[in-house]
DNA sequence: ACGAAGCAATGAATCGTTTCATGGAACTGG
DNA sequence: CCAGTTCCATGAAACGATTCATTGCTTCGT
């Protein structure tokens, strides 16, 4: 009842009445067999249903068929979209992915590093914890002193000695704050925080450029409510502290630096029997599924998850596979606004 | 520039004036070593920033140090949440999990039940793409002969040969369906489908068990509308068929069978102008994360996602650890009702 | 008919660990 | 002082694959 001894090349070499050599060329380059031959050892593979040992393998070759992906939440359906890119190209080149969660947890990050670094793997793609500000951070870069490949995901590396994959945030704050410019909205409120995460500030920068280029001014049309979190609560708080305002000076429009916050305001404006878009607009970030999926559908500015992953992977499986001549790149992706209904009317025409 | 030649346990070995043997011990079993000797082998490994060769280790020893979750969809909040649940308890253990997303294609499930087995992993969480009807489908079998042992993940295993961690989804209906009455519903709509899912089945299976307690008929009070899939989309068109229907004869309330539908039901009410609760009330399954953050929070059956996982990965170690007083276990949890705003009014309390 | 060349297959060495039989040193008690 | 124990450390074998120098056959050209 207990497992079957585990069969090994040398049993299918027996079987096929060769040398174990010769399995391991039909498994690794079959050209070089004569086809009858082959065919004999195919045989006995099958018969035996032998699977190679992937430990020995790699031992032998010295590297792995492996690599490690580390994001900072599981959850977030962000990083499952690009984890699904990912895995498409890898998947493709025949490579395993070991999926790991920091839960921006410095700790977890360090745990699942060594892990990665005992499996041998070609590489890591990763959303480090901190923000790496001047290059690397010292784990990482002993990694790569160890030959393991490092792609940063999600962030821009400012050094030129490693490759990453971003999306242009500042352009996706612009993006979104033309639009309602453009809609009408003169007074908007920007919801998002803590300041200092560099994607909020990113985005907060691009929505005053924007205002810069309708020769708007920052302090009559921008009104900024710092959150503690990127959170639904944060936002349904936000949401309570606009509809406090008086109705005169209250935001139009909302613009939340992500879609768990818009998500919280609509909720916390649909509880005040506000109603959007009608009453005020609402724009989010990200272009979550939950977006497309809430009460009033969100408009959003999308960010091309799939393909940040899969352009991370294969920077690296470009870099595995020919490391003297690959050239360190800086992946920057544009994102896109989707308009949907909860910013898609004139601004201050409430249907009564 | 390009990666130090690795160093191994040899190299320790020589720098701490030792044996292999001896910095395997430490490594190992530490305890067999005596202090002194043990702390220059271990000032020997920081120095040179040793690290294990997981291949090697695996080879000799004939077991790997991971385990492989294979689930339908990684983007589903559900499966997040379990992955969490798996990570938590295999992180304690120190073992590492590869995390494989099946998508619902047979094919994908088998090429990854193939790298597994390459990896030689010490078992498999899966929640299969077929289910297994009569035992274990015939890949899964091939997997437990080779000894890697496997659990059913959110499926019920008819056999006693086998591990398996699910929930009571008959239950689960029920205490939604109880719920309603007790609110005074007596004309409600099941949304969901394709009707042959097992967990669509048990759930309608419960909401009958529960009118049977209150000894209401099945055909007077509750209508059945099969949806083509759980998704956001079908919810969207079912909440169109409710209120397609005359006021007099409409369903009170609306009990989904999961929360991608209920949450495509809130919207398609909403752009009706609806009212949820007032108008109707509304019940969804899953208690992902996103109903609490819904324009209107959703009252929703929760399952112990992160216990399901942790559980399941619990058995499997258990067994691994001692295969020969394993007794296989089906694990089945019981689900929880939460009731938030959708559903907490009183029938037919409609605030004009 | 003979040497060269080409093609297939061989099998030993190797990767970095763990394991375990063996050995030596240091103690113990009589 | 010796036999018996205990305690540590040693070093070779083994895990299952890949790799490559070597060998054995054919075939070909002359």
């Amino acid at each position: 009842m207990r497992g079957t001894p585990a069969v090994s090349i040398r049993d299918v070499a027996v079987r096929a009445g060769v040398s174990v050599g010769t399995v391991s060329n039909v498994l690794n380059q079959p050209e070089v067999v004569a086809a009858a031959t082959r065919v004999r050892v195919l045989a006995a593979i099958s018969e035996l249903g032998f699977v190679p040992n992937d430990a020995a393998r790699q031992l032998r070759r010295g590297r792995s068929r492996t690599l490690g992906l580390v994001v900072l939440d599981v959850a977030n359906p962000f990083f499952t979209d690009v984890a699904k890119g990912v895995e498409y190209a890898t998947g493709q080149a025949g490579m395993a992915v070991i999926f790991c969660n920091s839960d921006g947890d410095p700790a977890k990050e360090n745990a699942y590093l060594d892990l990665l670094e005992e499996q041998r793997v070609q590489g890591v793609l990763i959303t480090p914890v901190n923000t790496p500000i001047n290059g690397l951070d010292n784990r990482l870069h002993r990694l790569r002193n160890r030959g393991v490949r490092v792609v940063l995901l999600d962030r821009r590396s400012t050094q030129s000695d490693l490759c990453s994959v971003s999306v242009d945030d500042r352009l996706g704050g612009e993006l979104a704050m033309r639009h309602l410019i453009e809609k009408g909205h003169r007074r908007v409120a920007f919801v998002g925080g803590p300041h200092d995460l560099e994607q909020v500030r990113d985005r907060y920068d691009g929505v005053v450029q924007a205002l810069a280029t309708f020769g708007l001014s920052e302090g009559q049309h921008l009104r900024r409510l710092e959150t503690p979190a990127l959170t639904v609560a944060a936002g349904r708080d936000a949401a309570a502290r606009i509809v406090g305002t008086p109705r005169e000076g209250r935001a139009t429009a909302v613009f939340c630096a992500n879609d768990l916050l818009a998500l919280g305001v609509l909720q916390g404006l649909t509880r005040q029997h506000v109603r959007v878009p009608d009453d005020i607009a609402l724009v989010g970030y990200d272009d979550i599924d939950f977006a497309a999926a809430a009460a009033v559908p969100l408009t959003s500015v999308r960010q091309p998850r799939a393909s940040l992953g899969q352009t991370a992977a294969t920077l690296l499986l470009e870099e595995a596979n020919d490391p003297d001549h690959h050239r360190h790149r800086q992946v920057v992706f544009e994102p896109e606004l989707i308009v949907r209904e909860s910013s898609d009317r004139p601004a201050g025409h409430a249907a009564g």
